[in-house]
DNA sequence: GTTCATTACGGATTCCGTAAGGATG
DNA sequence: CATCCTTACGGAATCCGTAATGAAC
């Protein structure tokens, strides 16, 4: 048993059990692959592929148990070389994140800038991508951790780490009427056609919740990903928007209101998703505090050590968070 | 990174940091093995090992992080092969079981022959020894689970699963005048010079807190860690016997008399010590279930899937166990 | 002087690529 | 006929053993 041959059928397992894609994946032959499997298969004495002729078309239940394992093996090879790094230069290594875009374009700069100051030899790595995307980046430990208000409790082996909550504005022109309103209400947005973000995203749930609850049914004209394309047309007239607060800048927003809506929706929470049994650097912990102060070192490996969701979200259930 | 380099610096670890006494130990030879490990430590770049000269003298701080990984791999690797084997012939394998002279020779008989039976391809290795030494090979994951009363509880990966209870007899010659008494209690035990477990052994430690409790202390003439040694003696007329109730054979030993000590000292319990990652084969899921009716698989699987050992306590608190 | 790890070197094995072959849809 | 896995084969790299070297106790 080699751990190419086990990295071998891991890969294999996770490219719909075809060969030649994975031997591109991994610039390598797929005769090359093919063999090696072969003769895992040999040394164990059982199929871990069921074959239909010359095509696999599934994986044996042994196949599956082994294949599980073998993952599990190779995370630790990387653990192995991870540790390594850390000793060999702590200063030196790559910072992989998964997140979307209102994080990497209103979170995520303050931090990143001090960070790299702090440790320019490490390479930062920021994917972007949906929810669902990101969090499926961390749970297959491709990325060093996920941020995300969404879909990260969907993945049974990140654990969660709260970092702040966040609420909402109302972003209209200077000319709208609900400008010189003294106090708005959910009535009055739902009188207007909005703009907001895609549903699974950026805690789109909780606003149709929000109007659910009060049997009130908003005309939505248009949906996006991020704010920035949402501001786009609200600038055009085409509705109100509503987004998350901190994606309001009031320099260069200047020609817009944003109301505070955190009365009318309730607040949402953007939390750090982490493999549970993922190695982590020294300075991905301080890059953590750096985004969340009460996530420390000792917080993080406390949490990261409980089996128990819910024992994670006691350890956090008295944690006053950072609000915005 | 290769599985084998993995296991000589894991091998070396577990010999005193010698590499030649390792080498002899895998069959193979010494300078092959220096190889590697230096082949390793060039590739992750930091030193595993600290050398005086050409002494290995202790492990690095990464060193021992990288270890510890390694021994997890290497972990799922025999699972791998484990996995493997039951799949490919559920009904042929190996078993291998640690226990004391006391189970060996009173309460596993009678299941070693079913099993046999049943099993004819499984070949079964039974390993005697102290508790201390029973418990941390099952901890290492040599033998595939330790029986005992003792010691598993100082293993931190070692699940315990109690098996049954068990009281204590008074062993006497014919002649002797406890046999005429009517009651039997700790003062008229602690009259007589007694032969019992050597301590660490057979729940000795029960017989000493009892009698402490009542200040007393009985001259203790002979000590043995098994049952034959103790009536042996028993039958010199060097002195009474304590040994387990099921350790006195009524055809074989009638000529002593055993009289029942269950109110004098309290109870023990006797547990099989399973390591937390090993995977099991399906028949010893079978052999643990002769042995102890009350641990099915389905017990077993959710015991071991258990972080805590509260937990695995409170899952087995309001189950009676068989007494003997 | 014995124990012990490293270096040097040669033979056997393994690995991996290219090229050809055969099955599936 | 396009896709995809298997077999065949040759060159390169790796592994592992023996023998020699040198440091530590």
């Amino acid at each position: 048993m080699k751990l190419q041959q086990l990295r071998y059928i891991w890969e294999v397992s996770q490219h719909d059990l075809n060969v030649s894609a994975t031997a591109e994946s991994l610039f390598t032959s797929q005769p090359g692959i093919s063999k090696q499997i072969r003769l895992l298969e040999d040394e164990l004495g059982v199929p871990i592929f069921a074959r239909n002729g010359k095509h696999l078309t599934e994986m044996t239940a042994a196949g599956k148990a082994i294949v599980e394992l073998a993952g599990e093996m190779l995370e630790k090879a990387e653990n192995i070389k991870s540790v390594a790094q850390e000793y060999r230069d702590n200063k030196r290594g790559t910072l992989s994140i998964a997140t979307t875009h209102t994080q990497a374009r209103y979170a995520l700069p303050r931090i990143v800038e001090i960070f790299m100051k702090r440790y320019p030899g490490v390479s930062l790595n920021i994917h972007q991508g949906t929810p669902m995307q990101i969090s499926d980046l961390a749970a297959r430990g491709i990325v060093d951790f996920a941020i995300a208000t969404e879909a990260l409790e969907l993945f049974e082996n990140l654990v969660m780490l709260p970092c702040y909550e966040w609420n909402r504005s109302i972003l209209v022109r200077q000319d709208h009427p609900l400008v010189n309103k003294p106090e708005v209400t959910l009535y009055d947005v739902a009188e207007y056609p909005l703009i907001t973000y895609v549903f699974g995203f950026t805690g789109r749930s909780r606003l149709d919740e929000a109007f659910d609850q009060c049997n009130l049914h908003p005309q939505v004209v248009l949906t996006a990903v991020d704010a920035d394309v949402i501001k786009t047309y609200v600038r055009l007239g085409l509705g109100i928007g509503i987004i998350a607060r901190m994606a309001y800048d009031a320099e260069a927003d200047k020609d817009l209101v944003a109301l505070d809506a955190s009365n009318l929706f309730g607040k949402s929470i953007t939390f750090i998703g982490l493999r549970r049994d993922k190695f982590l650097r020294g300075y991905i912990y301080e890059f953590i505090e750096l985004f969340a102060p009460h996530l420390t070192r000792q917080v993080i490996e406390k949490a990261v050590s409980l089996r128990d969701k819910k024992d994670i979200e006691a350890l956090f259930k008295h944690l006053r968070l950072p609000s915005y």
